[in-house]
DNA sequence: TGCCTGGCTGAATCTCTCC
DNA sequence: AGGAGAGATTCAGCCAGGC
């Protein structure tokens, strides 16, 4: 009660793509500081503690209580939990990382405040609305269709996260994807069931999920932890989509089940997951280099897209309004009055008898130079 | 403690249909305990904005919460005063009264966390999907789309709260009313604007998702409280839909126009109560959901009707051409060279042999889930 | 009268690098 | 660490005005 355990099996090397049986603190806490890329968890929701097992943060086992009295100290036992595996996670996250939890009302409203309070900074809550939900059979409340997943960086000083903004918005009819996801349960084929027939894990995710997360949040060779790992949805779609993963389970029946899972997937080649690169990931290209590779000339006069403002090309790679000069950017915002402006979008040079966005021979000189940069 | 206070001060007359002017704290205190029905709150949301304003691609400014009533130093003051007005609240509901509260991830997890420390019993948290969202102006993050509401009982022995399970089912095509509700933003017309023409009140509710909160939980007759008034909605579609109200404000301005607005409602007969379900244009179906669904496969290989063309399905919706990444739309322009592309009837999938348009697999996903989205 | 276009707006925790 | 500058970034709905 409350004492470390004695031995603590410490992996000798970073267990990558290895599940870690045993309490998920404890593993956690065995590997070392800022080594993940992201952590998808999909704690117990169930408050009824004697079922669960749910373990204290000192590994004592919560035992079933049932009177009014005590309806407090079960969620507190429960935040103190969800506080101490949110710390663990937190501790061997990169500072760019992030985290995804997925509930239901019973549990969300616990965990969201709970890593809010430690400091996590909430970038977004996603909706996974569920294609074909339980029906409520008593009539009593609305059909509970969804579920709730929270995606928030390590602290709010953490700008550098991961998210594949263009890729979600080429598979989303080129519009922003938004926080409400559509998505079936896992039944079927993808459902894995025991010997008996019987379904192996009571909650197994879609694979369609997980996927939607990792692709969005994650690139390729990064590393995902997580801390309840179950039958191991998080590994076979990382496993899929070409990610590494670490696991963490408590139970035998499960762990086995997932790596066995886990063995029969096969990766998707290296060639279908190479991402298109970010915009804002390119190389900064000089306005200057583009005129010196002939693809402007000095002198000539830009407009914008309906001709209304222009401006002239120097040779230095500014652009000049009668006495005004300045680079594309600022001589953009000067004509039209606004505070800043994207001048490669903005201005267009006359070619055939026809407007090209100056940012057409930016591509052009990117791909003539792809080699060398 | 469990003494009652030695001066109550109580209102000659319970008052039905007013806006109590003031905290709402003080407000609820003066009202006889076990007198409402519902509760209807719309809370600040403790927003926590940066200094620096966000603007549009186009360099306009968003009109953001600033308000002084959205500011709190920190989670702890923002905690204290949910867990004062729930409270407050809980002690003039009836015991099967319900209480619906509204929030975003900024607060509703501090909200929920203190409803259940307080004793009430979720019944369900419900999503209200908005049609025309903001979008994320810097694609840092998914389009925040959506609010939730959590609905609760006073306390879990509340088991004889209300609920039109039948009405909900008949106004919705017969299904079990889900918890996603898909209704659009307050705008145009319903939208209380001031003498300048600018809005009255940042925030706004819409009237179909009061209108759906009162006709689930309520029956005609009952006393909604809303502690939050604002401009009235609340109030305005109980005295539509024939449930009386009370209204706590302490804005004297919102509170006006609150009066103003209730005062021109016209109740509708007992018979016209029906909930109307908004038409919509058939929805849009995102590539990645009919990928997902497992129409497609991640990596295979798409062709246009003659095979003239060729491009791969990538696992996060897109296609690519050599190093060349889009949606389908934009790879099918761009091997076309054409200015656009309908992707959806350009693309073919080889399945037995044969060419299979990729517009039939969103046909198949369409039928599939016909019924909840 | 009707159609089309352009402008405006909505609870938003909304950049990154270099000097 | 703070400031400056490059340059990346939006969807649906309503309304006014022009034709």
């Amino acid at each position: 009660m409350g004492l470390a355990p004695s031995v603590q099996r410490l992996p000798t090397t970073f267990p990558l793509d290895e599940i870690l049986v045993g309490d998920c603190i404890a593993s956690m806490n065995s590997l070392p500081p800022s080594s993940v890329d992201c952590v998808f968890a999909d704690p117990p929701y169930n408050l009824q503690l004697g079922d669960a097992g749910l373990l204290r943060p000192d590994q004592s086992r919560v035992d079933a209580v049932d009177d009014d009295w005590d309806k407090f100290a079960t969620f507190e036992a429960y935040d103190a939990f969800t506080r101490a595996w949110l710390t663990a996670a937190r501790r061997v996250m990169k500072p760019n990382a992030t985290l995804w939890v997925i509930g239901s009302y019973h549990n969300i409203f616990r965990v969201g405040s709970a890593l809010q309070d430690l400091g996590f900074w909430i970038l977004n809550d996603i909706v996974w609305r569920k294609a074909n939900p339980m029906p409520n059979f008593r009539g009593k409340r609305f059909t509970n269709a969804h579920e709730t997943l929270i995606w928030a960086s390590r602290s709010a000083e953490s700008k550098g996260y991961t998210f594949h903004y263009d890729a979600l918005k080429g598979g989303n009819e080129d519009l922003q994807m938004r926080s409400d996801w559509f998505i079936p349960l896992c039944t079927g084929e993808e459902r894995l069931k025991g010997a008996d027939g019987q379904k192996v894990h009571p909650t197994q995710k879609p694979e369609a999920l997980l996927a939607r997360t990792l692709l969005s949040a994650t690139n390729p060779g990064d590393v995902v932890l997580d801390p309840f790992f179950g039958t191991g949805t998080t590994g076979a779609v990382a496993r899929r989509l070409g990610r590494r993963f670490i696991g963490c389970e408590r139970d035998t029946v499960y762990a086995d089940a997932a790596r066995r899972r886990i063995d029969a997937v096969v990766p998707l080649s290296t060639a279908a997951l190479t991402i298109a690169t970010p915009k804002r990931a390119e190389p900064r290209i000089p306005f200057l280099s583009v005129l010196e590779a002939g693809h402007l000339r000095a002198g000539e006069t830009l407009t914008d897209d309906r001709r209304r403002f222009k401006a002239t090309v120097r040779p230095d790679g500014n652009l000049s309004v009668g006495p005004v000069q300045g680079s594309i950017h600022k001589v953009g915002a000067l004509v039209q009055g606004l505070p800043a402006c994207n001048g490669w979008t903005f201005w267009h040079a006359e070619r055939g008898g026809r407007l090209v966005v100056i940012d057409d021979f930016r591509s052009a000189y990117r791909s003539a130079n792809a080699a060398a940069e």
